[in-house]
DNA sequence: TTAACTAATGAAAATATTTTTCATTGGGGT
DNA sequence: ACCCCAATGAAAAATATTTTCATTAGTTAA
């Protein structure tokens, strides 16, 4: 749940581009950040937000993703099974980190963004290409699939 | 075009598997090796097939892409542009290369497999994940689209 | 506090991609 | 040449997402 600050932060953020906090957007909020690093899809979030909010339409759902999406606030990803998912943006670091998904179980796990600045090093200078971000997943057998 | 060494090779590997070597398979595939390296989508490909086979349906086309990932002919990618896109996959490499994708004209760049093993390696020490392919993609802008 | 402006909403329809169904065709082994 | 069943095309269905549109409700300013 988001505190009275985070609220205010929140609504401060939207008013400098001219949106409104609505409930519906707090409530939607509040399921990804109650379910951080479960990579919610649209669908999942709606059947979370309607027990805070029954009268919510799935749209107002992806209108609000897509939202957050530009705001910064949230990331999309997609693992291929059919949906795009979000995960919250860490304001810690510029890139993304990475993603172990497993091929069995289909979990996902973070990984630290690491060792990847020598290879984006390397990329720029040969390919002559300015890396704004990147998107690495690994997939393979986690731990308790390889038992 | 495929060499008639190449059609009996495919023939072969098809049989292998039980299944028949069609005039709309072989169409396919000759369609994705002269266009080797732009990624088509099963559209872009019934469209350029269609040429060959006026009469192929683009359920053909979306089960015969299928099928050819299943053997391991080709590589399923996402781009994040609405559909998948299809590669031949290089039988010198066990994982696939990475790609440079510009965020301002779309192109897509190959760029060859490198430096991520010692990556891969201290991921599958540190969190006991066994990989078996990786899907790396930096986004940022190409050289032409800087200028 | 209220009035007014307009962004946001819910419901339904529309769109886009991909998959499935089903009757028919045709590859390939015998 | 015949048979079997995999493969096909066309259409319908399924799935995820976006758009439309009439209505509601935040926010600002009087």
């Amino acid at each position: 749940m988001m505190t009275k600050e985070e609220t205010e932060k929140f609504k401060q953020e939207l008013k400098e581009r001219g949106y409104k906090l609505t409930p519906q957007r707090r409530a939607i909020l509040n399921v990804i950040i109650e379910n951080e690093g479960r990579h919610l899809s649209p669908e999942e979030i709606y059947e979370f937000v309607k027990k805070e909010c029954p009268e919510i339409g799935l749209a107002t759902v992806y209108r609000t993703v897509q939202l957050l999406e530009k705001m910064g606030v949230l990331y999309r990803m997609n693992f291929d099974d059919g949906v795009s998912r979000y995960e919250l943006v860490k304001n810690t670091a510029d890139h993304q980190h990475h993603h172990l998904v497993c091929l069995k179980c289909g979990s996902i796990e973070e990984v630290e963004d690491d060792l990847l600045e020598v290879l984006e090093d390397k990329i720029a200078q040969k390919y002559d290409f300015f890396i704004k971000n990147h998107d690495v997943k690994f997939y393979g057998f986690c731990k308790k699939c390889r038992k």
